[in-house]
RNA sequence: GCGAGAGUGGUGGAAUGGUAGACACGCUAGAUUUAGGAUCUAGUGCCUUCGGGCGUGCGGGUUCAAAUCCCGCCUCUCGCACCA
């Protein structure tokens, strides 16, 4: 056969179709549930069904259908799901714009990425999908709420919460971003409204969060969750204030509770109309509305001036009697600790600002080092005009008062967090009903258990108006008690969709169980996830509700592990061909379609993987794709064309390369080393084709036995195409992963280095087992080195076995 | 401001104490072709008097040997940011 007509014929979408074909005919994907093999549960984050599969999601998802490829073939029974992550915005957005249902839209974006998924070759098992927006599926949601409100663990609370003016719903914390308090969708800075809300205690379990010792995550998302919950140790302490009563603070040095000039509150504080004497209150009263109106970008702005005023009120400080006054100032907020402080300004940089501007006193009570000329002093020292505890350092000060605080009742020992319980309720129609009623004579009652699920209707208004759409679907809204049986409204909010996210991986085991939310026979079988992969932009969200989730599962006994996913990486993003993050302003937005037309799945995904380390991510690049389709074109003519009759080349040259190319493959994907992988894969392909036809035939076959296995998790379709070209027995991907021989690894020959005072002078062809003695007899006889050591004296000779000599001269 | 990560050819990247630049893109030359494209072969860090010299953001240090370890600095990216 010509190289001509091989090139002709090479078609890797036609290829791919038929393979995909006989692959889905023969149910070559269906779970492995053989129990005699060790389990592997291999998930990626669901895609959110947006209409057509990105090359970020080609980028997410290909690299995880290799590693289980690989796993399969080492022996694990693999479970690996895909499923679409369905509530959300956008579908309602496009009912808003363009007048389609949310569930027309999202339900035919489904099946058109279903379509594309299929042609990615994957080998997820697509029975067992999840639909987030199934009834089936949000019913569980509904179950989950219930079973959280019966905990206590769901509560309802009117207060301040940020509100997106774009999306017209609340955000939990966490969706609200950057120094200027975004939108984490939409980017639109956010504004406080209060509003009765929904939220889920995840703060009664920070301290188990900041546990990380049952997984193995990334050093990365470990220290984002650690900050984002902001653990801090100090103390409580009670301020008497006078003619009012006492007030709590918290502190994390209440060592320096002796220094405490003043106290200040933050506008919002509840008690600060009572605490404000006659004269002040039209001050204060100002203050506050000013406050109150100030945005959250403003009032959070550090550079800022500091500002305040005096309520007229004085707190008596615990340790030494002394009266302070109370201010109100907004660089106290409300939503950590209690709201209030007392102000230390020898010791803190904000409260000697504040003290500085309004003339308040100043005391250290920490003896600063003789060179200090700073103002505030953070460091540690002995503890001066403190009482009882001058001459203790930092630490045994702030001991020693938390005993005295106790002991007087002043106060006590308190750990406080920066996490925020989690908001769950939004203003928007596409979501989770929740399950609540509201009766005038009962209150809140929550939907009984049998009455689930508490469907969406399907004829709402999609209007942005701020107020949930279901509010004006009276069939939705009037109810009746299930408690008393009295007319009752329901709750017209749905849940945030990260509700949906935290508990997917239990219900891919069984999408149809109606018993629960899982099958526990299952979950006994499958449970934990073994390997997650996914992006770090949810770290916090999402990677923390889902650990939050799965704790609670536990403590309604649906569990017995205290994590959901045991490992994790992150993979990067696939940037556009400028380098920027793809976006369709800038026009950089790369059509995964359009590849996988011209060049096939396997050219895309293996391309996908050769860019750079997966954790990376990097930018696209078309001219790249053409190489590695120009590798899997070669490695496939291996079995194509050519006559392999034997001949001249070392045949152990051909086993020792293959030993070491199984070592590499494996090796590299244990570590999610994709790129090197293939790399090597390229560089073998090229060693073989240059020795085609010049090995006898029985090494040749079984070199190229082991080379098509390897290469069968990256490029699926034309390992399998190479394999059946073989007369193999079908299919590729149901060998066993091929072992290497470490021995067989080592070349008779080696490349020894000759350095001269560590630059490198030679390199000379010996036999692997040289001597050291011979090393360095034929390093200092060489004629490049010779005139590097003339006139000189050997020092000293260095010699690293199988690598280099390196001769010291001087 | 605090925390984390990164800086290597024209480009993506490889090498985690021992041959810097694997692999690939691009580029150059040649073969093939009516031509272009595709394919194949060879070359490709910079400088060079062809001996060699220089070279991994910058400056110092440790070592026989440093992209790699240590100290100081610069630049970029990300996260957090008045959190008491």
């Amino acid at each position: 056969m010509s190289e001509t007509r091989q090139r002709k014929t090479y078609n890797p979408t036609d290829l791919e179709r038929r393979w995909q074909e006989r692959w889905a005919e023969s149910g070559l994907y269906k779970t492995d549930e053989d129990e005699s093999k060790p389990k592997h549960y291999a998930l990626t984050m669901l895609p959110y069904p947006s209409g057509d599969l990105h090359v970020g999601h080609w980028y997410a998802m290909t690299p995880s259908d290799t590693r289980a490829r690989f796993m399969r073939m080492n022996g694990f029974r693999v479970f690996f799901p895909i499923g679409f992550d369905a509530f959300g915005l956008p579908a309602e957005n496009a009912a808003i714009n363009r007048g389609i249902h949310p569930y027309t839209w999202t339900m035919s974006n489904i099946e058109n990425m279903r379509g594309q998924l299929r042609q990615m070759g994957a080998m997820f098992d697509l029975d067992a999908e999840v639909v987030t927006c199934d009834p089936e599926y949000y019913r569980w949601n509904q179950w989950f709420f219930l079973k959280f409100f019966e905990k206590g663990l769901a509560y309802r609370e009117e207060a301040p919460v940020d509100w997106c003016p774009k999306d017209n719903t609340t955000l939990a914390r966490e969706q609200v971003v950057g120094p200027d308090r975004r939108c984490e969708r939409c980017g639109t800075p956010v504004i406080k409204k209060n509003l009765a809300q929904w939220l889920f205690k995840i703060t009664d379990y920070a301290e188990e969060l900041l546990d990380f010792s049952k997984i193995d995550w990334p050093e990365r998302v470990e220290t984002l969750q650690r900050n984002w919950i902001g653990r801090s140790e100090g103390a409580e302490i009670l301020f008497e204030i006078e003619g009012y009563g006492p007030i709590e603070v918290f502190t994390t040095r209440p060592d320096t509770l002796f220094g405490a000039t003043f106290f200040v509150m933050s506008p919002e504080h509840p008690a600060v109309d009572e605490i404000t004497t006659p004269d002040r209150a039209d001050e204060v009263r100002a203050y506050v509305e000013k406050a109150g109106r100030m945005s959250e970008i403003d009032r959070t702005d550090v550079t800022r001036e500091k500002t305040g005023v005096f309520t007229g009120a004085y707190a008596i400080n615990p340790a030494n009697g002394e009266r302070i006054p109370v201010y109100i100032a907004d660089y106290v907020l409300m939503g950590y600790g209690t709201g209030a402080i007392m102000a230390v300004p020898g010791q803190d940089e904000r409260d000697w600002e504040f003290a500085e501007k309004y003339g308040l006193p100043i005391i250290r009570t920490v003896q600063p080092p003789e060179d200090f000329d700073g103002k505030w002093y953070l460091g540690d020292g002995p503890a001066i005009n403190s009482g009882f505890l001058d001459g203790l350092n930092v630490d045994e000060a702030k001991e020693r008062m938390i005993s005295w605080l106790q002991e007087n009742g002043f106060g006590r020992r308190a750990v406080t967090y920066r996490l925020r319980d989690w908001l769950i309720s939004r203003q928007r129609y596409w979501g989770t009903p929740i399950p609540i009623i509201y009766c005038d004579e009962c209150g809140i009652v929550p939907v009984p258990e049998e009455d689930l699920p508490v469907l969406l209707p399907e004829d709402a208004e999609f209007m942005p108006t701020g107020e949930s759409p279901l509010k004006r679907d009276p069939d939705f809204y009037n109810t009746t008690c299930p408690n008393c049986g009295g007319p009752a409204t329901r709750e017209t909010d749905t849940m945030d969709t990260f509700m949906d996210s935290s508990w997917y991986q239990y219900r891919y085991l069984s999408p149809h169980y109606d018993e629960g939310p899982f099958d526990p026979e299952r979950g006994e079988k499958w449970l934990p996830v073994d390997q997650y992969t996914g992006g770090i932009e949810h770290a916090v969200m999402h990677l923390m509700y889902t650990r939050f989730f799965t704790k609670v599962m536990r403590d309604l006994g649906l569990v017995e592990f205290d994590e959901p996913m045991t490992r994790l990486f992150n993979q990067g993003i696939i940037l556009g061909p400028d380098g920027n993050r793809m976006s369709k302003s800038r026009g950089n937005v790369v059509n995964p379609q359009d590849y996988v037309d011209r060049y096939g799945s396997d050219a895309l995904r293996s391309f996908l993987m050769f860019v750079g380390p997966w954790s990376e991510g990097g930018p696209w690049d078309s001219k790249g794709i053409e190489g590695v389709s120009r590798f899997l074109r070669r490695a496939l003519s291996l079995v194509t064309e050519g006559d392999s009759s034997g001949g001249d080349a070392d045949p152990s040259e051909l086993t020792r390369r293959t030993n070491r190319l199984v070592k590499k493959i494996t090796e590299d994907l244990e570590a999610f080393r994709f790129n090197t992988a293939i790399a090597a894969l390229m560089e073998h392909t090229n060693y073989l084709l240059a020795i085609r036809g010049r090995v006898d035939d029985e090494e040749w076959q079984g070199a190229m036995r082991t080379f098509v296995m390897v290469l069968s998790p990256f490029a699926p379709h034309h390992a399998e195409e190479m394999w059946a070209a073989m007369g193999e027995e079908y299919s590729v991907h149901e060998q066993a992963w091929p072992g290497y021989e470490e021995a067989l690894i080592q070349a008779q020959e080696i490349t020894l280095i000759v350095q001269v005072n560590g630059k490198l002078r030679d390199r000379i062809e010996v036999p692997a087992d040289i001597s050291e003695e011979a090393a360095k007899e034929l390093a200092v006889s060489s004629a490049r080195v010779r005139p590097h050591l003339e006139g000189k004296e050997l020092r000293k000779s260095i010699y690293v076995p199988g690598r280099l000599v390196n001769l010291v001269v001087g």
